[in-house]
DNA sequence: TGACGGTTTGCATACGTAGTCATTAGAGTG
DNA sequence: CACTCTAATGACTACGTATGCAAACCGTCA
């Protein structure tokens, strides 16, 4: 049998709204009281139940969020929300989706907890169901690093544009003639800003940019689309990826097929993974400022912050550069 | 306001009861009754309320886990138990902890959930936390990949000296004379099965396999201790990895201090990471089977096995060969 | 027709907590 | 001493659901 307030309140002598009040409110109840139930509670092995608490209150102190499945990208970001809300003493909820067909179902089953907030993570969920989204009342929702959300959702996310013309111009300063851009799904609003971005920055010295796509958000794709490059009928000076994933791919398949990175071809990601940083690919990469997209994302949520008065924060990432971009190093 | 089962019973004109069993137990609700009711909750856009549910039925249908913040290995772990979840219409809670002194508090925040299970998932959770959560009536609590739990608790692993000497017998295949084992934390029980098991089977084979500390479970630890093998007065043949990643920096350790990887030094990992498989490394691992393992957790959790009879499942691993083991590769 | 078995439904209640309201005790003031 | 004001506590209730129990209903068969 499990221990509740009122057997706490038993023990100690009081009343088991006085228990509720030593957890919830403690500066209400008398210090001598509130040691003596505390001991008690102690005694018993006493733990609210977040549950009922949670029934009682309109509260679950649980912010959900709708991430795929498999992405390095998105386990970081996981991981930086859950510590964040851990500090806080809240919880995260995930609703893990396998591809874009079945966001409907993830998106259903966030309905029945009564959450505080929801994080809608990913590029992939379609503006129907963002929109559709809108209508949940008494429910902070977050759109993070998901251009499409635009105009619909409180949106958070990292200027794309802006690092893609960064990268551009950095490649362009070592001095390249070519380029090339390995997008990760086309249809990916994120895909298609740092797609433009890019090839915008490089127009303007007069370097066209043809897309590829990968056709994934992963390193085998990244993989394969290395082999339609090698293919191709002119090389490029440069190939900038859309994703770090993608570009570690690229590496190791432009790699495979014979090139040397950085000496016959400069790669780019984006994103700013930690694999990225690891010595055998020292990536150029636009580091992403997490911590600062997860506090945003926490503050929209839990803040009482007007969000008609700012509905997006855009966040500049920062250039990180590595050896895939050093043009006669060693 | 929030739709209720009682508004779905009144615009359906039956009563809540009625509306609960058609969400909880159709079948015991007339067909047409049952579209009746389905029909007004879609109207209504009705959804049960998963709060007030486990109020009830004293059942969250969710499983926590306890597991260290940042860790690939463990990604890839929670993956598969939220998909494997997923499926069952149940969910993951994360409780995750920054290093071995908050595992504490994270213990203390999962009593608060009236969860259906716990897994225990990291190898630097301590015996006396383990024996603590004996203690916990009515939770079916699951120990992973977590050896120091034997005898305590139910406990699923994979073969880690089996596969230690899998990797052994391996490398002493390739010829080689001397070894060296650079494990993670020499505390975690994980890490000495797995040089005991390494270091036994080369000694088998007459072969010395000294211990080095890599202090960690990352790759920045394996980058580092690179550096001491290195340094060493006599540099041995194959350098085996406590783990994935402190293997892989190891190999970029290596790599760096101007060695050739396996020209001059063969390196096997442990775990089987997505990363290990890249083509850049391409790491000799003993690949752990996660699905099988996240299988028999939750059976032992949700099936009424008796723990008492099989309180351990051990799972062999594979082993995967790369080229870091590959003698005379071009 | 009446009794009977099975199915379907409604009524009432409990899960464990937090907050409202009322009550009591204690301190301060004229 | 009578009175007021505040602090502390207790009694009570609602949060939304699931389920035991009883009632109602329907068809069947003697």
């Amino acid at each position: 049998m499990r221990v509740t307030s009122h057997d706490v309140a038993a023990e100690a002598g009081v009343s088991q709204a006085t228990v509720a009040r030593v957890f919830s409110s403690p500066d209400k109840v008398a210090l001598a009281t509130r040691e003596r139930v505390r001991e008690a509670a102690a005694r018993l092995g006493y733990a609210p139940n977040a549950i009922a608490r949670s029934l009682r209150s309109q509260r679950t102190d649980i912010v959900g969020v709708v991430v795929p499945a498999k992405s390095e990208y998105w386990q970081d970001v996981l991981t930086t929300l859950s510590r964040h809300l851990a500090e806080q003493g809240k919880q995260l909820l995930l609703f893990p989706f396998a591809d874009a067909d079945h966001v409907e179902e993830a998106l259903d089953s966030t309905e029945q907890y009564r959450l505080d907030g929801l994080v809608l993570a990913s590029s992939t969920i379609r503006p129907e169901h963002l929109v559709r989204m809108m209508r949940r009342p008494s429910l902070r929702v977050v759109a993070f690093n998901q251009p499409a959300a635009s105009g619909l959702l409180p949106l958070v996310m990292v200027d794309n544009d802006a690092g893609a013309r960064d990268l551009a111009e950095h490649v362009v300063a070592q001095g390249i003639g070519t380029a090339a851009f390995v997008g990760t799904v086309a249809s990916a609003s994120t895909d298609q800003i740092r797609y433009r971005g890019a090839a915008s920055a490089l127009a303007d010295h007069g370097i066209a940019c043809p897309y590829v796509e990968a056709g994934g958000f992963s390193y085998d794709a990244g993989y394969k689309a290395a082999a339609r490059i090698l293919d191709g009928a002119d090389r490029p000076d440069a190939v900038m990826g859309g994703s770090d994933e993608v570009a570690l791919g690229l590496i190791d398949g432009l790699r495979t097929g014979g090139l040397d990175v950085p000496g016959d071809v400069l790669v780019t990601g984006f994103d700013g993974l930690p694999q990225a940083s690891w010595a055998g690919y020292d990536l150029t990469t636009l580091v992403q400022p997490i911590e600062v997209l997860v506090d945003m994302t926490l503050a929209v949520i839990f803040d009482d912050a007007d969000d008609a008065a700012q509905p997006e924060r855009v966040v500049p990432g920062t250039l990180r550069q590595g050896k895939t971009t050093r043009r006669g190093d060693g």
